[in-house]
RNA sequence: GGAGAGGUGGCCGAGCGGCUGAAGGCGCGCCCCUGCUAAGGGCGUAUAGGUUUACCCCUAUCGAGGGUUCGAAUCCCUCCCUCUCCGCCA
């Protein structure tokens, strides 16, 4: 959400900001609205106010020794006044104010001003590559097809238990996805900084508002079955934020850092994707990831984006796949993103850079919804924090990755380095 | 699932129809006193919105939403959450 004063105080400005994103912003139904929602709360208020005399009054007589019936009658007028337009003005005002929360939350957040001019995914800037795609001597399989020659991938029996979209992973395979994770993890919080925290897995409404995910991008998610709004996470990203919802953090913690990594699944219902990516693990309703999410002070946030997206390409340097950095342009943008880098690993099969982690610095525009704070003892005031986060990594596409560039001839599979400790010095996937 | 207790400011905690946006304490900030240390005294200290150059002022907020009333933190209803006990259970 955006700071409503700064969008009543230049609209046409926001408006332009916002054209970049290809957002048409209606300045003159925004001006309306707020003009409108102004002028029901002055009237509300003024009734209220009145209201509250006049019941004061009574209140005074009554102590005074007159009789209820009496000490009303005096201020009958006024009363009667009141108590035939507060109810229809409160109700306007807050009809009103809920239509123009409405306009507000469906507002975009600001780019950043380096975020390059683009409509979508083709607009997107290459800012670096990192490793040298390996060459192959030999016809190389995908990932689906290295996994059934290991006996370590099978799509058929998930579909049977569920549906498309999910896989069973099994044995050495299985284990190297669980290596992952646990490389992940420790690399994180013994060399980034970041605290491991495990999070529910169902969220309510609350929370999935505070990201942003709700109210426009219900259809991207699991909705359970449930008297309560509870939505499987489409990420670690909603409760590891949300954990500062309604918060004051205090200075001092703030300077220790407010740096989580989490590993959890994360459910998408991928409506609206039918027949992209289809086959193997590259899209699925239930995939796991490492994340890592930062809460910094405002003047710190940008800086906090170079360095968390250098903690999620240290994963792809150590497991030593190329990779390359792209900044998406202002179409690609998700709407609640200041500014988007994402890490897009070589998948020789396809021949290809493919995304495997987003790193988003968001400014304000969670913390407002979430009224997430720090206390700036400058001013002694709760100010809103910066929030940022990106994967560090996705690890089915992580396992994609491994077992495409990784494989032999012979259709084993090499593991790497970084992750012989985790797989009980197995250092080969035989096929079967 | 059953029974009970409770949800008040950054934290603890009083209030249980009007003088309460809320006593008291802690914490925090400023000042005073004190030649170290320790202690003491004074003042200030919620959030959001409106108005304003600013001060002032106005409105809302005592878990959430309804209701009763001229008036609700206080009474009633529904829901959510926390705690204790019983049952069930990984």
């Amino acid at each position: 959400m955006l700071d409503l004063k700064q969008v009543r105080q230049d609209p046409q400005a926001i408006a332009t900001e916002l054209r970049r994103r290809g957002f048409d912003f209606d300045v003159a139904a925004f001006e309306q609205l707020d003009a409108r929602r102004k002028q029901a709360d002055v009237q509300s208020q003024g009734l209220q106010a009145e209201r509250k005399i006049a019941s004061k009054k009574i209140g005074e007589l009554i102590q005074g020794g007159l009789a209820v019936d009496a000490a009303k009658q005096t201020v009958n007028q006024t009363l009667e006044k009141i108590s035939a337009q507060l109810d229809d003005l409160t109700g306007q005002a807050r009809q009103v104010q809920e239509e123009l929360d409405a306009l507000m939350m469906g507002l975009p957040n600001l780019l950043a001003a380096d975020v390059p001019a683009g409509n979508d995914e083709a607009d997107n800037r290459e800012l670096s590559r990192w490793g040298e795609p390996r060459q192959f001597d030999f016809e190389i399989l995908d990932h689906v097809d290295v996994g059934l020659g290991l006996g370590g991938l099978d799509f058929e029996t998930a579909t049977k238990l569920t549906g498309s979209r999910f896989v069973v992973m099994r044995g050495p395979v299985a284990r190297l996805h669980r290596a992952l994770v646990q490389f992940m993890l420790n690399l994180h919080t013994g060399s980034h900084g970041y605290t491991e925290v495990n999070v529910p897995y169902i969220v309510n409404a609350d929370s999935l508002r505070g990201t942003g995910q709700l109210p426009k991008f219900e259809e991207d998610l699991f909705k359970l079955h449930h008297d309560l709004d509870y939505y499987l996470i489409p990420t670690a990203e909603v409760p590891l934020t949300n954990m500062l919802r309604d918060c004051i953090v205090e200075a001092e913690e703030m300077e220790q850092g407010m740096r989580f990594v989490c590993h959890s699944p994360c459910f998408r219902s991928e409506a609206g994707s039918y027949g992209k990516d289809t086959r193997g693990m590259i899209r699925q309703h239930q995939f796991e990831k490492v994340e890592l999410v930062q809460m910094v002070k405002p003047l710190q946030s940008e800086q906090a984006l170079e360095e968390l997206t250098g903690h999620a390409e240290a994963v792809l340097q150590a497991l030593d796949l190329p990779y390359r950095k792209v900044i998406l342009c202002a179409g690609d943008t998700s709407v609640n993103a200041h500014k988007t880098y994402d890490l897009e690993v070589w998948l020789p099969a396809q021949d290809t850079y493919r995304e495997i982690s987003s790193c988003s610095n968001f400014g304000t525009y969670q913390a407002r919804r979430m009224k997430a704070r720090w206390r700036n003892p400058e001013t002694g005031k709760p100010e809103l924090l910066h929030t940022l986060n990106g994967s560090g990594l996705a690890i089915g596409r992580t396992l994609v990755a491994v077992l495409e560039n990784y494989q032999c001839a012979d259709g084993s599979v090499q593991v790497p380095a970084a992750l012989l400790p985790y797989m009980g010095d197995v250092s080969t996937l035989s096929p079967q």
